[in-house]
DNA sequence: TATATTTGTTCAAACGTTGGAACAAAAGTA
DNA sequence: TACTTTTGTTCCAACGTTTGAACAAATATA
């Protein structure tokens, strides 16, 4: 059981007497080879189990056929079922898809960049990580002259496709169910505001206040990372105010859970005395208790744009491209967590 | 601004008046070439900015260095916890990480599989799908003869790298601690006995019970997805059973979320009427209200232990691979769900 | 001084596939 | 019959890098 070389186009042409050449353009089903060489090439190669070998061929075409996904974090439902729709357009079409972890962190998303581009992939898709705020890497893979393609974090000044939510509305829709539930003071927990998506979310939840007379101060607007235990910390924080709000508004689900757990353990009541309202709609907000409300971003949407985009920069590679913008509708899902008003009748 | 070709060692040779063969030997660090002809090629690739053209060296090399894992599903903490691991590790080493997932698909686990390979790999690491029974995918990777570690979902039968927890002293820790909470009727929910994981957790389920003397009875055992809903499901078949159980030991933390709302609609007290244990050790777990029991796997070991054993395998191809096992200690994280004892003062 | 060794480089082939040009044979047109 | 077109294939160079062999020059050894 030595290790047996590979079968290559060169073996089939030996068994067949014919060139090389010959059996690459009868496995391309070139037009101009015989339908006969073509059935016994695909005989032989099945016989001899012959695997193409991709290096060579895209090395040969210049194309790789490889798509990285550059994703902040697969744990969560968001991300990993956008990945899952991207794989399933790109690998319908021949490609296949590097999926890579920045783990939030600028260096991380550098090297997995050069990794990606290194590893000569035809385009990127990307969603940025909270940290970045230089784009000297992404500006690398414009230079490269391979799609990018960004999704759910983008920035404007790239200049390429993007694909998300309208951010500044979603804050919209969730304080006026905050506003209709009763809520007179309602802080929000939100990611940086050098991410254009929570810059958004922050102003959208700045200009919805306004538009209701309701109080905006300083110190009910924060900015962390938004993972769990970052909203248990600023939830203590909001809880130690002199002026406790009524609502919080938190841009991520995880964050959103961290504060509830806050909330439980000082035995205030939720919805009752604070109304909470989540981001991302992750499984678990439903499962928690209260069921955390919170906005859904529409993800398998968000993969198939993302894949379908990129698919179109590469059948159209003389295409000029600028800001192109696709944003998708926000939707809030109303959990026990905002839900005070028609308690007793409307919810089973 | 129109496309630059790339520049390649050709260029750089040009540049300084040498072979391409010495800018490549130069920028590998070879022995034989010059200190100085080596800084002014390292000198020239960067003013060219030169990118080396992976493909061609892959080719050329026999070797990819891209290493492909596959994970039933990337939205656990578990998995996606594996998986930073492992790409830390083998990133340090030059190698680049393809993740893709099989959604616990037969099916997409295939196509994956022949995806990697066509990408010609230097190596697969493989968490296998709930559903895969049949192993000849697998055993293409071996007749490959690259190397295949297998972590947490594995089979004896392939012969192969292992990665795991202990599965049936899981079973009968969990059990030990259900008993000594005074759990006399315990039922298990497990994952499908065909996948080896379960199936030994199902065993070291039954031997602690006989061990304990506690009755074992067919309408306590049931095989599921293990994903949210069939927790519920199950859990409300268990609730419709004559005899209840006090005790009920889920093989995923999903299912066991699942198990929790339902016996919280129907208002049954955990743990005081049933006490719960979960596996995975999910973050969320710890956030359910009660807290969730949960068998903690040690994913980062896992991970670790899996990107070394193929580093390892790389290093030495003759050696003959056979079955070989690492199995870590699980360890169970009790939480509230299954406390019943010292209750008032030992929880805090 | 003659010979052996080391050092730094070039040469040439190879990795497996592709695709345009060239070419012979077969078929179609005048 | 002579000429053009079509069909099916071969030829060959290319993609960018690597690597062992070859070789000349410089250095060391006798």
């Amino acid at each position: 059981m030595g290790h047996k070389k590979k079968t290559t186009i060169k073996d089939i042409a030996n068994v067949l007497g014919i060139t090389p050449s010959a059996v690459s353009k009868a496995l391309n089903n070139h037009p101009r080879i015989s339908k006969q060489t073509k059935e016994a090439v695909i005989q032989v190669a099945a016989n001899l189990n012959y695997q193409p070998n991709h290096l060579a061929s895209a090395l040969r075409k210049g194309k790789s056929n490889l798509v990285g996904v550059i994703i902040p974090k697969a744990n969560s439902h968001f991300f990993s079922s956008i990945i899952e729709k991207i794989e399933d357009i790109l690998n319908a079409k021949g490609y296949n898809v590097i999926i890579a972890q920045s783990n939030e962190s600028y260096k991380k998303e550098c090297r997995t960049i050069d990794a990606l581009l290194f590893t000569q992939v035809d385009g990127i898709i990307a969603s940025m990580a909270n940290e970045t705020v230089k784009l000297d890497y992404y500006n690398k893979i414009k230079a490269k002259g391979i799609p990018l393609i960004l999704f759910d974090r983008g920035e404007n000044d790239l200049n390429v496709d993007y694909v998300g939510i309208d951010d500044y509305m979603s804050s919209h829709i969730v304080i006026e169910h905050l506003v209709e539930q009763g809520c007179k003071r309602i802080a929000h927990i939100g990611g940086f505001s050098h991410t254009r998506i929570y810059k958004n979310r922050i102003r959208g939840y700045i200009d919805a206040l306004k538009k209701h007379n309701l109080p905006f101060e300083d110190s009910l607007i924060y900015e962390c990372n938004l993972r769990k235990n970052d909203g248990r910390e600023v939830m203590k924080k909001i809880l130690d105010l002199p002026n406790r709000p009524d609502g919080v508004y938190i841009s991520g689900d995880y964050a959103a859970l961290g504060a509830l757990e806050v909330m439980k353990e000082q035995n205030i009541k939720v919805p009752e005395d604070i109304a909470l309202v989540g981001f991302s709609n992750e499984p678990f907000s439903a499962i928690a208790t209260p069921g955390i409300s919170s906005v859904e971003q529409h993800s398998e949407k968000i993969g198939e744009l993302a894949a379908n985009t990129f698919l179109r920069r590469i059948a159209n590679p003389e295409e000029e491209v600028t800001l192109n913008k696709m944003i998708l509708n926000p939707e809030l899902i109303v959990r026990a967590s905002s839900l005070r008003k028609s308690k007793g009748h409307l919810t089973k």
